[in-house]
DNA sequence: AGCACGCCGACT
DNA sequence: GTCGGCGTGCTC
């Protein structure tokens, strides 16, 4: 007989803790998924062990109840297991909730036979590439590590272009050899089907599972065992495929490194560079770590350069392909010139001649996020806040400009505080007008748009991609979704609209976005043979977020970034804390967000106090019929554990809390304020 | 979260 | 009597 802890899977914060169970089943062990009763009735419920016990005090054996039995079908490892307890601890989820991330979605669809929906793919015939001599380096330094089987990491800054997937691959064969699986990460997987095919033209697609949002529940079980029972040895998938079911993981590599869709967004709020970076380190895998990216995030070159990271340096690009030619716009010319459109002079100009030399025209719409921000057109002034820094935010129903941070605000100017001018405008609309406006600028020409509302619809987005790449669209507006990753070799001009969109955004990172967006969109100009164009149009074109990107100075950048974040305490010197309170009362939305707050203040140091902000109204205040309020708490570096140690405390008070009027969620390092 | 218990009013 | 409404409290 053994004495088994079980964490319970129901949807309940208050049975969020381990039960301890008899369990007469020789088989079980710790990640064994068990069916036991619990609570009143007999039904079975279903639990996970995350430990095993010799024996239990008196009062306990009392009211022990059994394991009913074990589903050896779809059992976890030890290893999983550890990793979700540290999750747990790190993101402040119920233990079930990191458990479930590792376990198959989609089991209800078992029983049925389904095709692999791989079968048949032939992929690009690998063609072994000349390596230069720093892709060279690079992989020597890894494979080292992997043929020594040792735990270690790597910061790859390649610039685009210059063989990262030619690392991978060949990364990844040392791995195989070594008889250790892999997993590749990519920000999104529709859009990495070059990798993709690369990979299974090397390994063939018995090997490979390739895990993506269009699977259905039964694909995904079918692809998880293929995984759990060994046959796949190389996982490729967007943030989730990081807890793939593998053992003794060789490598992981998490490509374009600095992408957003890494934070996940759901509860657990993981950041899935840290979950492999915690997979890696377990005995079970003493695996590599290995981050690619053309714009490193700032945490994460810094980490390189305090030596948490190995860092490999990529700058030269395959058959010396130059690099694009990039300008800037300063649109305020444009305005006092007399120009109101949103097109300037120049870019009008380069389009017209790409387009009558038979080349294609990309232009990005940055519209991020719902929050406006109040800027002057005729100097490029940006309402800021005097402490942290970040976009004010104009709030229609007071007509205040607030910081998202600390809830300071201001009167809306009438006129410019820095110029005078009459032209201070909330920012943020109207550019839904470009598409129009394109259309009406170039009438001869097909116009296409790309952004999430046009290709809701499945297979939307494929199709005006594969338009554009046939020809038959000559110019293609687009969000985001379009600077990342595309390969055509049309491309004569890259235009981003208003490059201030992301530098306004309210949100410590938004130079760095910027910066990243805008040397991301330069790379998918001038794929082909030839250099691209790429204009930038900005109302503030001094800024060094664009000077640095035009001039495709990432150290220049960098150096100027870190700087202000260690200035400000803002990561990679500290964590910010997010909580959310939520209720359909008002009310007790408020006054929930008010009790945390004090608890929060009384557990503090005096000197502490200032890293904790107080509470405020949400900007999407009302989201289904909910009241949100947020909160923000500054984590000092070296100091992670203590704070939230000290929020676990307030979460384990209000568990036991009768009932509740709200649900508080916490974030930590959230990719959005608003 | 469920689920049962129990305390109350309404109905055979 | 006893059926069922939901407020309360516990789950190894």
């Amino acid at each position: 007989m053994k004495y088994v802890n079980v964490v319970i899977d129901n949807k309940s914060d208050s049975t969020d803790m381990a039960y301890t169970y008899g369990c007469n089943h020789d088989d079980v062990a710790v990640g064994s998924k068990v069916y036991l009763p619990f609570a009143q009735g007999n039904k079975l419920r279903t639990g996970y062990v995350v430990s095993i016990e010799n024996g239990v005090d008196e009062a306990l054996s009392r009211k022990l109840k059994y394991v009913e039995s074990v589903d050896e079908d779809v059992s976890l490892t030890a290893e999983m297991i550890r990793c979700a307890a540290w999750m747990k601890r790190r993101y402040l989820c119920r233990h079930i909730d990191a458990i479930r991330c590792f376990t198959p979605a989609g089991e209800r669809a078992k029983q049925k036979e389904r095709k692999n929906p791989f079968a048949g793919e032939k992929g690009e015939p690998h063609t072994a590439k000349e390596l230069t001599g720093q892709q060279s380096a690079a992989l020597l330094q890894i494979t080292q590590a992997i043929e020594a089987q040792q735990h270690s990491r790597f910061l790859i800054h390649g610039v685009t272009g210059s063989g990262k997937t030619e690392i991978y691959i060949r990364a990844a064969k040392a791995c195989l050899r070594q008889g250790r699986p892999v997993i590749i990460l990519a920000p999104e997987i529709s859009l990495t089907g070059q990798i993709i095919d690369r990979f299974i033209g090397t390994f063939g697609n018995e090997v490979i599972a390739v895990l993506h949002s269009r699977l259905s529940l039964g694909e995904r079980y079918d692809q998880w065992k293929r995984i759990r029972d060994g046959s796949v040895k190389i996982v490729i998938g967007a943030r989730s495929a990081v807890f793939a079911p593998l053992a003794r993981i060789g490598m992981i590599v998490v490509d374009e490194e600095h992408e957003s869709t890494y934070k996940s967004d759901h509860t657990p709020k993981y950041d899935t560079i840290e979950v492999a970076l915690k997979r890696l380190q377990d005995q079970d895998n003493r695996g590599v770590l290995v981050l690619g990216s053309a714009t490193p995030s700032v945490v994460d070159y810094r980490r390189a350069e305090e030596g948490i990271y190995r860092l490999a340096k990529l700058t030269e690009r395959y058959n010396k392909v130059a690099m694009p030619r990039i300008s800037i716009v300063d649109m305020r010319q444009e305005l006092k010139d007399g120009n109101k459109s949103i097109i300037s002079r120049e870019l009008y100009r380069a389009m017209e001649q790409q387009l009558a030399a038979g080349k294609q025209v990309m232009l990005l719409l940055n519209r991020r996020g719902y929050a406006t921000f109040v800027s002057c057109r005729e100097c490029g002034y940006a309402a800021r806040c005097p402490e942290c820094g970040v976009s004010l935010t104009y709030h229609k129903g007071s007509g205040k400009a607030v910081c998202h941070y600390c809830g300071y605000e201001e009167d809306v100017p009438r006129c410019c505080p820095e110029c005078g001018s009459k032209y201070i405008r909330y920012f943020g609309s109207g550019t839904e007008k470009a598409e129009e406006t394109v259309s009406a600028l170039f009438p001869g020409y097909v116009t296409e748009r790309v952004d999430l509302d046009s290709v809701k619809k499945k297979g939307e987005l494929a199709r005006k991609l594969r338009a554009f790449r046939n020809g038959k669209t000559h110019i293609l507006i687009g969000t985001q979704i379009i600077a990342k990753g595309l390969d055509f070799k049309n491309v004569g001009l890259m235009g981003i609209i208003a490059a201030d969109i992301s530098l306004n955004i309210p949100d410590f990172r938004s130079p760095e976005q910027t910066f990243q967006l805008i040397t991301q969109a330069a790379g998918r100009a001038g794929r082909g043979s030839e250099e691209g164009n790429v204009i930038v149009q900005a109302y503030s074109p001094d800024h060094y977020a664009i000077r640095f990107a035009a001039a495709q100075d990432y150290e220049g950048f960098y150096r100027t970034e870190n700087q202000l974040r260690q200035y400000m305490e803002y990561p990679p010197y500290s964590d910010l804390f997010q909580i959310v309170f939520t209720s359909k009362d008002q009310d007790a939305a408020q006054k929930a967000a008010g009790v945390w707050h004090s608890r929060i203040a009384a557990r503090m140091k005096e000197a502490d106090r200032k890293n904790l902000f107080p509470p405020q109204e949400a900007y999407m205040s009302r989201i289904k019929e909910n009241y949100r309020y947020s909160m923000l708490i500054r984590c000092p570096r070296g100091r992670r554990k203590e704070y939230s140690d000290l929020l676990e405390q307030i979460k384990e008070e209000e568990k036991s809390k009768k009932k509740k009027a709200y649900t508080a969620v916490i974030d930590i390092n959230p990719y959005s304020f608003v």
